[in-house]
DNA sequence: GGTCTTTACTACGCCTGACATACTACTACT
DNA sequence: AGTAGTAGTATGTCAGGCGTAGTAAAGACC
């Protein structure tokens, strides 16, 4: 077993997509291709579970949804963070010390 | 909000509570006690979530179950780590040395 | 003596996020 | 012609956490 257990992670996709909408728009297959990038490809998200991130930041008001035709002439969808997502981002990183923190007890290393 | 969030701490209930059997057998609300107070109040098991837990770590072999009957005079159900257990729980410390590697490429502090 | 709190669970069922599987469609390369 | 890369959509399953409720016995308090 060398990777990263879906439980773990779970609960972080969105900050993880959130953060990397942070400083520009971006589309699904490009933030998964920086995930496996930044990650030094320790973590790979699967397809599915990004799409159904969107979907549901979305529906939270997290991001927001535009068609755009790219430079090649496609039409691909991307996604801007809100305001709002910007908080929850932040909310989340202040419970990622929290958590941290609590997790820490109980590892021994 | 203040507090984990469950999506965070999932994949990880099951390690905390192997930790405390490390050094010697217990039983569930004496662990869920131990879990508050190690955590400093920062999280509270939710009974449902520790009897399953318990529940699927048996099954998956990584404890044994007892019962005894404590200096009270009440009948508990005891916990004890197999050596399955432990070599799970040194697995889920690796993992999350890693999970935290990947994550904090995310997190804004 | 009656009620409240703590201890120590069990049963049932719902919800959410991750993921398996499959399918579409277009481009570029070989 | 076939493969790899790009960029998704659709559908359904599964596991873990948790809400709600109920049981039962011991001790505390008023």
């Amino acid at each position: 077993m060398a990777g990263i257990s879906s439980d773990v992670i779970r609960g972080y996709n969105d900050t993880i997509i959130l953060f990397l909408l942070m400083d520009r728009d971006s589309y699904g297959y490009e933030i998964s291709k920086s995930i496996k990038q930044m990650s030094h490809d320790k973590y790979v998200i699967k397809e599915t579970t990004l799409y159904s991130a969107f979907t549901r930041m979305e529906k939270n008001g997290y991001v927001r949804s535009y068609s755009k035709i790219a430079e090649n002439g496609k039409r691909r969808t991307y996604y801007r963070i809100t305001d709002s997502g910007r908080e929850y981002y932040l909310e989340k990183c202040r419970e990622w010390e929290l958590t941290k923190e609590v997790v820490e007890h109980f590892i021994r290393n």
